[in-house]
DNA sequence: TTGTCAACTTGACACAGTGTCAAGTAACTC
DNA sequence: GAGTTACTTGACACTGTGTCAAGTTGACAA
């Protein structure tokens, strides 16, 4: 890729990570990345797009993809359903920072809010999987139905209960993991 | 009260409520109240300091004392609980606007992450206390401490979750407060 | 050697929104 | 009639985004 790029990219990145959210500027990406602030607009549009381009990095430099492959192999939906927790779970730490300014720009630019969808989208997805494993096994929840179950399942899931418990209330990351396992497997699972 | 400062109090609240969120500038406001743009300056020293006093104006309109009379009165932590649940998921939309405008402001006014933090804060208290029912009754679950129990349930009933269920996926508020009761039921409440 | 092209730089500017300041006005009160 | 209060109008500083125009620099080619 573009040497001038990927420095780019990464300067955002590594500022986004450390919590500044919205409050990262242009220019602050610009001179991290030892670039003027124009030459931001040779290679992204806007704010937004670049953004979005940092979060889509970050899952080519993590390989989401490989990632995803343990918890698709699980034999039975029972297994599934923590795996599936414990990627996801895993990998929110690591997007935090970006999704916290696409989520920041919200109402303001359409192109961000369609870029954080389209990701969560993509996350309930993989809940839908899940469940739809759980209720092929016969273990889903007689409580909910199996769209309930995926909508309950993401929003447990969502981000800002990953940083309300481990940034807001001090829970390790393990903890949290643990947890959250342990209460879809309590509300979600038969029996 | 002074009437152009509850003129003003009301037009911020509905423009809020619309759902624009930070969209809705100071110009907004004023022009909804049929007041200059700078008369706003007049009353309050800057946007977050308007909108922390919208949240103090809903709460004064709903008595929300009043609300959570019904809670404390419950004889038993097992009842509490699910009054709590209600009480606060039912006053969720009314808040939600304001909410989503404070929040939006985060990073950006320490003011604004102050007073919403305090607002969650409050919110926090109330989970504690329905916990601290339950602990003493002995029906505290044990896969969780007292702080994580109430930690948990404090996410559980997040402003997030509560947008992301009823306006992402289409919940009604009826069943958002049934399913988020049970889940609290299944997952807080031993045996 | 000269020409050209791409990537980048510097500097200026328009625009939106917040917050400030100064001067003026209209009504109510003493 | 003087003063006070609540408000108005208009101008302006500041921050951050995004645009535009005119250079500079280095590499590669004829």
């Amino acid at each position: 890729m573009n040497p001038t790029r990927s420095r780019i990219l990464k300067s955002a990145w590594s500022l986004l990570e450390e919590g500044g959210g919205n409050a990262v500027r242009m220019s602050d990406i610009a001179k991290a990345a030892k670039i003027s602030r124009q030459a931001l607009y040779l290679h992204f549009p806007n704010r937004a797009e670049l953004l979005v381009a940092t979060t889509k990095y970050i899952d080519e430099v993590h390989d989401i993809q490989d990632r995803l492959k343990a918890s698709r192999n699980a034999a039975t939906g029972e297994e599934r359903l923590p795996l599936w927790i414990e990627t996801w779970g895993n990998y929110i730490p690591t997007i935090y920072g970006v999704g916290k300014a696409l989520i920041a720009m919200g109402e303001a630019d359409e192109d961000a809010t369609a870029a954080w969808t389209d990701r969560m989208a993509a996350v309930k997805h993989g809940c839908a999987a899940a469940i739809a494993a759980l209720k092929a096994d016969g273990r889903l929840t007689e409580a909910l139905s199996e769209t309930e179950a995926v909508d309950f399942l993401w929003t447990l899931l969502s981000v800002g209960n990953w940083a309300q418990l481990c940034q807001g209330c001090g829970w390790s990351q393990e903890r949290y993991i643990e947890v959250t396992q342990r209460i879809a497997r309590e509300t979600l699972v038969r029996g």
